[in-house]
DNA sequence: CACATATAGATGCATTTGCATCTATATTGC
DNA sequence: GCAATATAGATGCAAATGCATCTATATGTG
């Protein structure tokens, strides 16, 4: 197998894993009344940050696109789920924070979360060995 | 570490490599005026299936919503790149194939895409620990 | 200070998604 | 053969996405 042919392998099985793994545990979340995977990841990483959490920041560590985060924010904070504040150090800027209520509704999902990934990364971990054969695959 | 947090460190692992190597990779299409992944996928499946393939075939092996792939088996149609014939020996359903115009543009596609796998995939393989984490880890 | 450029975030628009539902044909059990 | 159920695929609708663009503030240079 060459180089090539061995990230080609690995880039299908990654697709392939993600889809079936997402999709399995944005439907346990759904299921269970729960909103959706990216809401909880904001959540979590502002309820880690006391301080509050510039928008650019959580794009960058979240990997979110700017426009689909500027909105997903919005509708966070219609929910009450969070506050987005004028940063005074920075005028173009915001900062944005958790509210209790969003504390609340990360702490309910968690559960949730925590058992879909549990049950489906071990699933997942089953159809490993493209993926496998990447990772000791030494680099160049 | 316990199984858990290996498992949830691989999921965290999947998802950033995934949103990375997938978005980079879109954008080496685009940039070079090629149509998105999901158009190649359906490509190569009929080019490899002189025969044709069933709608609901596909969806399986490639993973798509049936929704999602009835729309994206249209606008294949609409560009001229597939057919869609009515099945003789199942009233309900269709057969897809390919047309030469389909043939043409995915060999088109290929080199772009294959330049951006090979340079993606080797970026990625770089922050591959916590993936090895899980993988490495005996199942139970 | 004034002007050019860069950065943060919002928004309009076209496209795509996901879900629920709908139609048509197949299959199963009586 | 006929009713009940299952399956293939299409479609209406609300929501989400990506892209380009827009506004406002910051920063950097003369």
């Amino acid at each position: 197998m060459t180089d090539f042919e061995t990230r080609e392998a690995a880039w299908i099985a990654l697709n392939q894993m993600h889809v079936r793994v997402h999709r399995n545990i944005e439907r346990a979340l759904q299921d269970a009344g729960m909103p959706r995977l990216d809401w909880y990841d904001v959540l979590w990483a502002l309820e880690c940050a006391p301080e509050g959490l510039r928008p650019y920041q959580m794009q960058e560590a979240l990997l979110f696109e700017q426009s689909g985060f500027s909105r997903l924010a919005m509708r966070l904070e219609n929910e009450g789920l969070i506050i987005r504040r004028k940063d005074k150090t920075d005028g173009r800027g915001l900062v944005l924070h958790i509210t209790d209520q969003g504390k609340a509704l990360r702490g309910k999902i968690w559960p949730v979360y925590r058992q879909a990934i549990d049950q489906e990364m071990r699933h997942a971990s089953e159809q490993k060995d493209c993926l496998t054969a990447l990772l000791n695959h030494p680099r160049k």
